[in-house]
DNA sequence: GCGCAGAAGTTAATCGATTACACACCTATG
DNA sequence: CATAGGTGTGTAATCGATTAACTTCTGCGC
């Protein structure tokens, strides 16, 4: 910056002030400054204005798993929005681990981003208080904590959930398998309880841990068990279980039928196509882009609660369309 | 830190040694030190100490579409190694469009990363002498561009095209539709001359540009040309092709055989298991982030050339396994 | 008892920007 | 013609760390 100054014969400040968009400079420094910056190529160091406007036009963004769809989409959506209003997102993976996650929110807020979104691994409320300390706006995602104090995007599924119930009953089954999240995620618990509330007593509940692994386990008891139909509360997870399907010769939905949470573009693509309940990931993902820029901006934005939907497609039997 | 110096009744400077991990304090005083840290809940300001130290121990990752499942496990292995040596990864998403490629890439450089690894989005060479220029390290990762002259990482998919140009043309196909990548990307046009030049004559070559809809177009247009087998140079135009065929309802293999570039964990659960040149993801993702590593310590590291390798499922008409 | 080596800690410059304040110059006004 | 008010720039303090150079103190050898 002092070599800009220097070539064009004024001093940093005016320099900052061309750079800064200043009312002051005269067209004809401007001219001057800009030129000079031009020829030697230069680029204002961001960590030096940051460190002095304690500003990084930066979200943080701490996801559980970047290799599930349901966090890419997530992602990308915060990341468009964020971007539209100049901000850039730093994306951490915490990969379902606790520890991890907290690591990945101590480093973000080291380097000072302007706020944070973060997607909790697990329902304990002692990281979201760590940043609220910090006085760093938070925005919750997809999943909540106990006793939250920020707000919180999510999305619904109770409806969409309590007519699948409906549904698998009407259709005659009496031992339907439930594959649920883990018991300490917000997400894990809430849809199970509703679910299973639906369903009356003919629900078989395991838990798994949002991971494809642990779907193929679930679905392997559920179906020892004698189920007839399989309700997976996460996408990867039901590709766990469907390989289980597979694996064993099994037809759906004649043999067992089959419902996942979160909708894959390759569902439709399975013969039967699989029935789900959609998630607005992208209405999810930009809601809490913008709620968090709103915190940023001093507003006290409301709790964001958008709806999932069912979307039939034959994996339970249902009429083709 | 200020505070903490007072509070432990020392400079800052011996603040900052303790912090550091240098020699000098005396075990009481480190004592008293993180005694005073601890007690004010002090955290270290990560843009000034890079401003200082000119380093952020962050790499910059510039990925073409952070959705397609291909570059989020790239994605993922390149922060795994990375965290392992007490580096961070900022994740930009291109969006397969070159200008947003240039912006994140400047974005990155302003905030001084210490080095960037980048998928580039055209084989266009400019950006690349950008950075050079800049004299931040760089390595290329899955494809490249016309006259690099940094180190290179990605999959060598020859052997696997080969081979499964013999399979085809040994089972009969006389007709054999090319979904290739955008002729300005390396691997688009790397890959498709590798295969039709193998088919011999009976290849019929369509560009798509590595989206989901292009693929859709692509195999339309070709199935109307009356091929009778399809190979798709990228999972997502993949997962179009497929898409088509189904709403033709064609059967696989019988009416139609098809493979594709980049494996997919649900591609063995379509009927038939779809047959797949599999690119070794995680291995791309970590010699790329090692690589750089090794430039950011003033070595000089080889390209890599991984090789894909060809996995035979079915949806060509081969032997089931 | 003197000098000196080495250890522990402090002072202050520095990284590259922003910005409050001061200053010089110019114009309009009473 | 002195003065008030504007404008365009420059000066220098500041953000929060690191670190070279310097000071102080301790203990040891002769």
């Amino acid at each position: 910056m002092k070599d800009v100054a220097q070539h064009a014969g004024v001093s940093t400040a005016t320099v900052s002030r061309v750079l800064n968009g200043h009312a002051a400079p005269t067209p004809e420094t401007r001219e001057r400054v800009l030129a000079a910056i031009e020829e030697l190529g230069y680029r204002p160091n961001a960590l030096a204005r940051s460190l002095r406007t304690t500003s990084t036009q930066t979200l943080g963004l701490v996801i559980s798993d970047l290799l599930n769809p349901f966090f890419a989409e997530i992602a990308r959506a915060v990341e468009d929005e964020a971007r539209s209003h100049g901000y850039c997102v730093v994306i951490g993976n915490a990969d379902e681990s606790a520890e991890q996650e907290a690591t990945y929110v101590r480093t973000l807020l080291d380097r000072r981003v302007d706020g944070l979104l973060l997607c909790p691994a697990t329902d304990d409320p002692s990281l979201v208080r760590e940043v609220s300390a910090g006085g760093v706006p938070l925005v919750l995602l997809d999943r909540t904590v106990r006793g939250a104090t920020c707000p919180v995007v999510r999305a619904d599924g109770s409806e969409a959930l309590t007519a699948l119930a409906r549904r698998l009953v009407g259709a005659g089954h009496s031992r339907i398998g439930v594959i649920a999240g883990p018991p300490n995620t917000s997400t894990g618990r809430e849809r199970t309880d509703v679910l299973t509330g639906a369903l009356g007593g003919v629900a078989r509940v395991v838990h798994g841990d949002f991971r494809q692994e642990s779907g193929s386990q679930a679905a392997a008891k559920l179906i020892d068990d004698g189920v007839t139909a399989l309700v997976v509360m996460d996408n990867l997870m039901g590709l766990g279980a469907l390989g289980e399907i597979r694996a064993r010769g099994l037809q759906i939905p004649h043999d067992i039928a089959l419902a996942v949470f979160d909708d894959q573009p390759w569902f439709p693509l399975l013969d039967p196509p699989i029935t789900v309940i959609a998630q607005p990931t992208v209405e999810m993902g930009r809601a809490a882009a913008r709620s968090l820029l709103a915190l940023i901006n001093g507003q006290q934005p409301d709790d964001v609660r958008l709806t999932a939907k069912l979307v039939l497609r034959g994996s339970c039997g249902e009429a083709e369309l």
